[in-house]
DNA sequence: TGTTCAGGTAATCATTCGATAACAACCAAG
DNA sequence: CTTGGTTGTTATCGAATGATTACCTGAACA
């Protein structure tokens, strides 16, 4: 555990501070995986002591769970906003969307990895949840087909896989790097690219 | 660290002893994650001691990139035994051999949590280097267009999120997993369906 | 002006877990 | 046989880290 003699944090609302911590906590999660984070770096991330961090969350597990269900409930405001106007760009303006929730601070690597903690009791089940909640949106509400479906999430699983990897950090560096990227976004290249190599910044 | 008095493993070459190591420690990485997961699970998997793992790959780090890399090797030995034939039904066959290869305990869900660890110094690099070979492969030898290459690795990605989500087995009746399957997999539901639920089984 | 309670911290504990050391049995070669 | 390398073990350490406890402090309100 740091000890670092800091003057207290200034007084906050609860609400608020535990906003304040998620979002921070998102950009470690983010950065680092579940495990690989410590509650101690989220706690300074977000300018708070370590133990404060477990009392407003009661445990580590459930500050992550709540982690991804914000994510997962953001990433369907977004998509909802899109939803209005002309039905032909709607899967345009999606996708618009999503790739715009990339630019907040490890909202992507949080998402990414939580499809791939299925096998967790606990966080499992959240995750799945929030999985699901974006395939009903997109059903329900969106009303796509499940071809179109299908092709909007596996699009979505490619870019969490390449953001996942870090792949963007090679374009241009590495051959096989930038291949697989101009044959995944033959007209995105640059805005995915723009959008996410900051993921690992140090907070 | 458990201790458990238990009769000596029966003598063996260390390389025997490594393969047989990583193939335990294959199923435990899948079923719990690379954090999740302790060097003493392994070597209990394995029947062997934990001090002995470490010694044979020097690193809890090192052990996992020499699964990471295995998997990968084994994915590619498979892909390459689908090759000859009509080049027709090449996607298909290496589709079948991709699926095949998920029967093996703990492969997809090593593989698939590879692809989220990009972050990771040292794993990083052995999953970004593991997926560029796939790539090259799909490009170079089996000779898919970029088109062709980007929807079968798409379609893999998405295999491994459904398999990460566990939105198979147990959990299938949980959301509208079944859904997701139909979706994605009209032609192979049975299939993917019956392979995949052991994944998580106790060793 | 006292008092009460929410917001916050410092100190510390209890485990867990990867790693290390030291030792023991087996087998092959000279 | 005995000697040396290989295969393995038991015992133990040290650091990391999530959680708990006890305490402090500022403001709102009577």
């Amino acid at each position: 555990m740091t000890i670092e003699h800091v003057a207290p944090a200034p007084r906050m609302k609860a609400a608020d501070r535990r906003e304040l911590i998620l979002e921070a906590a998102t950009a470690v999660f983010g950065a680092k995986t579940y495990v690989g984070t410590t509650t101690d770096e989220v706690a300074r991330a977000a300018g708070v002591s370590q133990p404060y961090v477990v009392r407003l969350f009661g445990t580590k597990e459930k500050l992550f769970t709540a982690v991804i269900e914000r994510a997962y409930s953001r990433l369907i405001g977004e998509f909802r906003r899109a939803l209005p106007g002309d039905p032909e760009g709607r899967a345009e303006r999606m996708g618009a969307a999503y790739t715009g929730l990339l630019a907040e601070r490890g909202m992507l690597p949080v998402i990414a990895n939580s499809t791939a903690l299925g096998g967790e009791p606990v966080i499992g089940r959240v995750a799945r949840a929030g999985f699901s909640d974006i395939w009903r949106f997109i059903r329900d509400e969106a009303g796509f087909s499940p071809e179109e479906s299908r092709e909007f999430i596996a699009t979505g699983m490619l870019i969490n896989t390449i953001v996942g990897l870090r792949l963007t950090g090679d374009y241009g560096n590495e051959v096989s790097a930038t291949e697989v990227l101009d044959a995944c976004f033959p007209d995105a290249v640059a805005k995915v690219r723009a959008l996410l190599p900051q993921v690992d910044e140090p907070w």
